[in-house]
DNA sequence: GATGAATGAGCTTTCATTCAT
DNA sequence: CATGAATGAAAGCTCATTCAT
C-alpha cells in the first residue's frame, strides 16, 4: 500500500517535519501537511498508512542522518579530534535540522514505549545511536584518553550537556551560532568545573 | 471563573498530572480527568477555564515545588554539600514526581513560546528556576569552589547531565534508585572525564 | 457508554428506521439520522456505540414486536383462527411498519453471518421467530389440522408466500390494503392450486 | 463511453458479481473489482460509466440468463413437467449462481425504484420475468391443470415458496443440494397443507 | 456549587472518479 | 486501449465546552 521513495514522499516528510516541530504531532492536521507539501490529502495515504507513519518516517529520516554522519566522524582522525567533531557536528546538525531536533528532544522519552511493529525501526535506530556513542567512549578509555570509568556515564554526561545547551539555545531565540559552544563544553567535560589548587 | 485552591482543585490537578504523563496532553480527555478526580465533568470548568489551564496548573505546581525545595537546600550548609544535595534532590524529586518530570522534560522546549497571558506564570517560574541555579553557580565561582567561567555554562552542563541521566533512567525501566548516580555525576562534573598524567 | 431507553433513544431509532428503509444502511449518514431525530450528531454516540449499533437496535425493535404479537395470537383461539390471524397480522404489521419490513426483507440473508457479539441478539431473536412458527405448524399436524409432513416445510412455504405477496405489494405501489390477500393465501396454502377432478 | 461486450467486460462483471455478493455493493471498492478482474482501475471506466453501472450489468446478466432458460423450459414438454422443471431450474440456478441470487434477493425490493434511465433495462427485464410466469400460470388454468383463480396469485405463491426455501438454504449453510426440495414444494403448492378427510 | 446530557466543529481516513502518460 | 497516481468530497466518530437542572 505504501509507495517507495519518490519526490512526493520526500515533500510530504519535509512538510510534516516542519509542521510537527512547530505545532506538535497532535495539533498538526493531515490537511495542513497536504497543503504544505502541495499534494492532495488523499495522496498522503498513498505513501503512508496513516498520520503516525508520517511521524515515524520523519524521525527515521533524522536519526539515520545523524547515525550516518557520526559514523563518518568516528571513522578517521585521532580521538580528541573525533570528540570535538562529534560535538560540533551535533551543533551543526541542530542548526540545519532545527525542526527535527525539536521533535527528537520531545520524543526521546517515548522511544522506549514504541512496541508495535511500526515503531521498531525507530527503536532500533535509537539503540544504534546509543551503542555508537558507548563504543566511542569505551575506546576513549581503552586508548588512554579518558579516565577509567563506565563509558555509558561519560556518554550520558556529554550527551546531556550537549542537548541541554541546545535546549537553551532553542528556547532563547537561537542568537548566534551555537557551534561556538564546542570548546566550552569540551573543556567542562574533560577537565571539570572544580577549581584546582 | 476560576476558583482558588480547594480540595477539588487539587484532586483535578493530581488526576490530570498522572493522565498527562501517561498519555500526553492531547490524548488525555477531560472526561478521564473528571473520572479520575471523582468530580463531574462540568465541575472541572468551575476551576479551570479550559483544558489547557489544567495543564498550566500542573506545570506550575511542579515547578513551584522544585523551586521551594532548591531554595531550602541553598539556604544552609556549605557549598559542596549544597551541590551534592541539589543533585540528590533532583533524583529524589523525579522518583517521587515521575509523572511531572516526564511532562516537564517534554514541555521545556515550549516554555519559551508561551506568550499568551495564561502562560506567563509558567515562564516566570521557569526563569526563577534558571536564575536560582545561575546564582548558585555564580556563588560557587565567587567563593572559590569552581573554576573561573560563565556560571550559566556550569549550570547548563550540570543540569544537562542530571536530566539526561534521568531520561536514561526513565526510558530503561527505572531499575534501582537513580539517587545512586549522584556521586558519578558529581565527579564527572567536578573533575572531568579526561585522564590526567 | 450507551444510555438506556429514553425518549431520545427512541427518536433516533425511529429516524434511523425511516432513513435506512429509504436509502439503505450505507447510504444513510449519521448526520441525516441526527437531523431527522432532531438531536446533535454527538448525541447519537451517547446512545449507540456506532452506526451499526443503531441498525441493530432498529432490527431488534421490529423483531421483538413481531415475536410478541405472534405469541399473543398463538396463545388463544382455535388453530384455524390462529392461522388466519397470523397471516392477517403479518399484513397489518407490514402496513404499520413498512420501513422495518423492507429492512427485514433485505437483511434476512445476513442474519446467519452475524457472528460478532453485537449481533447475537438479532440472531437469537430470529431463531426465536423461526422456532415459534415451527412449533405452530408442528401443533397443526399433531392436532390433525394439517397433513402429515415436516412442519418446517409448511412454515417455509407459508412464510414464503406471505413475504412474497408483501414484496409484490411494496414494489407495486402499495395500492389497496394488502390484508385482503389473507383469504387468497390461506386457500392456496391449505388446498393447493391443482384442479381437483 | 461504454464499450460493448468484450472479454474484459465479462471479467469485470464476474469479479464484481462475486464481490458484491460477498460484501455487498457499498463495501466493495472499485479497486477490489479491478484487482479481481485483473485489469487496471482506469480500465473499468472504459467499460462502465460508474460503479453503479457495473452493478446494473451484473443484475442484467443474471436476469437475462434466468429468462432465457425459463423460456426454453416453457417451450416444450407438457405442463406439469414444465412446472416441475421450472422449480428444479430455480434451484439449479441458485446453486450455480449463488452470488447472483443473493444480490437478486436483496435488490428485488429496489427494482421498482429504479427510475433513472440507466436502470430501465433492469426494470424491463424484471417485468419480462414477471409476465413470463404470469402467462405460464394463466396457461395452467386455461389448460385445466390449475384451479380457476388469479394466475398472479399462483405465481406469487410458488415464487414465494421457492425463494423462501432458497433463503433458508442459503442461511443455514447450504448443506446438501437444494434441488431435492422440488417435490416437497410441488406437492404443497399443488395439493395444499390441509388434512383431507 | 455541582453535574452530565447535549452539542457540533473538526479530525482522520476512504474511495469513486479523472486524466496524463 | 490501458493504466494507476492523484485527488477531494464525504463519511464516521471524538471530545472540549456549554448550560439547564
Amino acid at each position: 500500500m505504501e509507495k517507495v521513495n519518490t519526490e512526493k514522499r520526500v515533500e510530504i516528510i519535509e512538510a510534516a517535519l516542519q509542521l510537527f516541530s512547530e505545532r506538535g504531532f497532535e495539533k498538526t492536521t493531515v490537511d495542513e501537511i497536504a497543503n504544505k507539501a502541495n499534494v492532495g490529502k488523499g495522496t498522503i495515504y498513498l505513501y503512508f498508512k496513516n498520520k503516525e507513519q508520517i511521524f515515524m518516517a520523519v524521525i527515521e529520516e533524522g536519526l539515520s542522518k545523524m547515525i550516518t554522519h557520526l559514523n563518518q566522524i568516528f571513522s578517521h582522525g585521532n580521538y580528541m579530534t573525533q570528540l570535538r567533531e562529534m560535538i560540533t557536528y551535533h551543533f551543526k546538525f541542530v542548526e540545519e535540522n532545527k525542526d527535527f531536533y525539536k521533535i527528537f528532544l520531545k520524543e526521546r522519552l517515548n522511544f522506549c514505549f514504541y512496541d508495535n511493529p511500526s515503531k521498531t525501526k525507530i527503536v532500533e535506530l535509537h539503540h544504534q545511536l546509543y551503542r555508537l556513542l558507548e563504543e566511542f567512549f569505551h575506546n576513549g578509555i581503552k586508548e588512554g584518553y579518558l579516565r577509567l570509568g563506565n563509558p555509558n556515564y561519560y556518554s550520558l554526561s556529554l550527551s546531556g550537556m550537549i542537548s541541554h545547551f541546545i535546549v537553551h539555545w532553542l528556547t532563547t531565540g537561537e542568537t548566534e551560532s551555537i557551534t561556538s559552544m564546542t570548546d566550552t563544553i569540551l573543556e567542562i567535560f574533560l577537565t571539570g568545573a572544580q577549581k584546582t589548587k
